[in-house]
RNA sequence: GGUGAGAUGGGUGAGUGGCUUAAACCAUCAGUUUGCUAAACUGACGUACGGGUAACCGUACCGCGGGUUCGAAUCCCGCUCUCACCGCCA
């Protein structure tokens, strides 16, 4: 949720920026939200006036009883009276003022920052870092991975349909072991790294959803358990942000740097075609998420750390990638900037996104009220980031792909302590 | 699932309708004292919103939401969570 007295100060950048997302009307919606945030503070004082009054009117009543001055407290109830029609009126006023506020805010996404391009669709992202050897060729019979996953009994989607649906892959053998050696590299990789690791709860309640942004933006891609209340992760960003939810850190406490592994559920509705088709788009998958909470002017630096966290870990599984900055138009709700990596597959003959690293700026720590006490003592909002270091469905695949021979699959070096297997055969 | 107890500031914990501006202690920070450390003493010490250049002032907040009352941390109702015991269970 965007901060009004950020709007407020930087008004025109705010819509210049929203306007970035393709969202046309922007300078309305501001305008609307800075004109219901007036309103606010006017009723505020108004009621603030009027309660003085009715505090200091039931002191009076009180000294009045005590010193028997009966009358006199009768007719100053009578005068309370008065005023508290006038205050409960008041109330309801400000009450719907706030949810429209609230409402209007929601509804807002993150403002990008200056260095977004501009554009609507992937077309328009900008290669931020491309690859710039030549791109790996495969020979003529090399296979897509889920043709090379029913030759080498790697996992099984039929089956995985029959137990739940399309979309809930079976991993199977070589398959289930090269997923787990794959989540304690990257475990490893990011405790080695400075996170600290975190095993947090798969299924989250509102506040949570709603701390993070999911809510109200992603209500429909996530799984809910309507029987208690609770959504299935889409991510481990969910939880692990919200740790911190309504916490005021102390100026040593940052940065925060945590991780964790969780299988993520996601509806994906709407889905189909070839771009699902295998591992590309599934309803779980596993991932190992890294999080840090930062100074406002740390954050960017931080940023580029958790990239270059990531790029290590590309290289480590040798999977040739790029690094691609996000335009406006193709930029999460509430992200203000985001670095998507993706890994080039020559058996697809195409690039498949394996992470996405984000800054989100103050726009979560203000939802879920995530502070910290600066030098002079003030509370100020953090900024939280993001990224999937990394997700392992696609990077199954892309190993799968990039990584066959003739003779089999070969296992990157530094993955082989991991798996306890050099080829997959 | 059943029964019972509880939820107060960073922590412990007092507070059964106005004397609470939430006691006291601990922790923290600043100062005094001190050869250094420690101790002692003094002071500061919640969050949000609104007004004000500021000092400061006003309002709300004692798990959450309602209610009673001139007045609620305190009384009433509902909910959530925590703890204990019982049942079931990996």
């Amino acid at each position: 949720m965007l901060e009004v007295n950020q709007l407020r100060q930087d008004t025109d950048k705010a819509i210049k920026g929203l306007e970035k997302r393709g969202l046309s009307a922007a300078q309305q919606l501001v305008k609307d939200v800075i004109a219901l945030d007036d309103e606010r503070k006017q009723i505020q004082a108004n009621l603030d006036e009027h309660l003085s009054e009715l505090n200091q009117l039931a002191k009076e009543i009180g000294q009045l009883f005590k010193s028997g001055e009966k009358e006199k407290a009768e007719l100053a109830k009578t005068e309370v009276s008065q005023l508290k029609t006038k205050t409960s009126v008041l109330e309801d006023q400000i009450r719907s003022v706030k949810i429209e506020l609230e409402n209007k805010l929601l509804d807002l996404p993150n403002v990008p920052q200056s260095i977004v391009p501009s554009g609507t669709t992937e077309d328009d992202n900008e290669v931020y870092r491309d690859w710039t050897d030549p791109l790996p060729t495969l020979d003529d019979n090399a296979l897509p991975h889920w043709e090379l996953a029913e030759r080498y009994k790697i996992f099984d989607l039929k089956t995985g349909a029959k137990i739940s649906g399309s979309g809930f892959p079976l991993f199977v053998g070589y398959g289930a072991k090269l997923q787990r050696a794959l989540v304690n590299f990257f475990l490893d990789k990011a405790s080695e790294g400075g996170y600290l690791e975190m095993q947090p709860p798969l299924l989250v309640n509102e506040d949570s959803a709603r701390g993070t942004g999911q809510l109200p933006d992603k209500d429909g891609q996530m799984y809910f358990v309507e029987r208690d209340n609770l959504y299935l992760i889409p991510t481990a960003e969910v939880p692990l942000t919200n740790v911190y939810r309504d916490v005021i850190l102390k100026t040593d406490d940052l940065p925060v740097k945590i991780c964790g592994y969780t299988p993520c559920f996601r509806r994906e509705a709407g889905s189909y075609g070839a771009h699902v088709k295998g591992l590309n788009r599934v309803h779980q998958f596993d991932k190992v998420e890294i999080v840090r909470i930062e100074r406002p002017e740390n954050s960017d630096e931080a940023l580029m750390d958790m990239l270059n966290h990531v790029s290590g870990l590309l290289e480590a599984l040798e999977l040739p990638y790029r690094i691609l900055r996000l335009c406006g138009g193709d930029l999460g709700f509430t992200a203000a900037i985001t670095y998507d990596f993706e890994v080039y597959s020559a058996a697809q003959k195409r690039w498949l996104e394996v992470s996405s690293v984000s800054n989100f700026e103050t726009y979560q720590t203000n939802r879920l009220k995530l502070r910290f006490k600066d030098e002079d003592g003030k509370n100020k909002l953090a900024h939280s980031l993001n990224g999937s270091a990394l997700a392992l469905a696609r990077i199954v695949a892309s190993i799968l792909e990039n990584h066959q021979t003739g003779d089999g699959i070969k296992i990157p070096k530094q993955l082989i302590p991991y798996t306890g297997f050099e080829w997959i055969k």
